[in-house]
DNA sequence: CGCAAACCCGATCGATTTTGTCGGAAATGG
DNA sequence: CCATTTCCGACAAAATCGATCGGGTTTGCG
């Protein structure tokens, strides 16, 4: 159970737009040095737009956004955004019609789980990962 | 970001080893009414033992058992051994020759998730989740 | 001893997901 | 009008998932 790139490239991504916030939007040919694929990051931006979480404008002197401000978002919308809902268990909410229904007999285990797990994912904002890294940055 | 059927099946197994602790050894077509396709249960199995989870004996009369108490077996522990480890980050030690490092500025928010998510699961047993099961049976 | 029960092990395989890549279409500021 | 830039959908290689299968090895028991 690990996460996928879309996951990790998607926070880079907010991350870099959260530190450039002030300067505009920016187009996607800026963040070239976060190491990510152009062509595959527009798709995670898309997702991203999707979910509300950036904003974007076209044309000349086009490009990406924050949405919101870096306090009211957090690691569990990006995540949530781009790779589906974090879950252990299919049927989070009292779905009747899961098919995994019959044999899930641990499914309060799982429900319970990905309850605390996307708590978790929902206390930290890109505010806060941003203070944490500046002061590593100001430790070393 | 969800848990496979490797770990879901294999927390199944492993509580029905634990509530069939005091019978001997299970053979593997004893656990049919778990739902789960023997031939694919057998593979899981296997990998539980190597990680030192289950003790096996072979031969006539032989079968599958939990190798520690309930007690002493943690909801991580089937996760691992079954999917792997649960991590957000390639590298959650200090491995400096993980192939991320170039541009994974968020590494400290994936190692500090990966330990805090470890942790919730290291701290269900198996036998805190068969009392939990068994106290909502009794309340419906 | 010999047999049947049972685990052990490796190969294979179709479907799905992941991780991109590409080629244009549409919008927009200047 | 045109360069810039996002938007959108199709395609595809590679990895992973979820099995399925065939045979090998060990062991209890009559």
């Amino acid at each position: 159970m690990k996460l996928s790139t879309k996951g990790r490239y998607g926070l880079t991504a907010m991350l870099y737009l959260a530190r450039h916030a002030d300067e505009g939007p920016l187009p996607l040919r800026m963040m070239d040095e976060t190491g990510i694929q152009p062509d595959y990051l527009e798709q995670l931006l898309a997702s991203l737009r999707k979910a509300g979480l950036v904003c974007t404008s076209r044309g000349a002197q086009g490009g990406y956004s924050l949405a919101r401000a870096p306090e009211d978002i957090t690691v569990g919308d990006v995540i949530s955004a781009t790779e589906g809902p974090v879950r252990f268990c299919e049927c989070d909410s009292e779905d009747a019609t899961c098919s995994w229904r019959e044999h899930c007999d641990a499914r309060s285990v799982w429900v319970s789980l990905s309850q605390k797990m996307n708590d978790l994912l929902d206390s930290i904002t890109l505010a806060s990962v941003l203070e944490d890294l500046n002061k590593e940055a100001s430790d070393a």
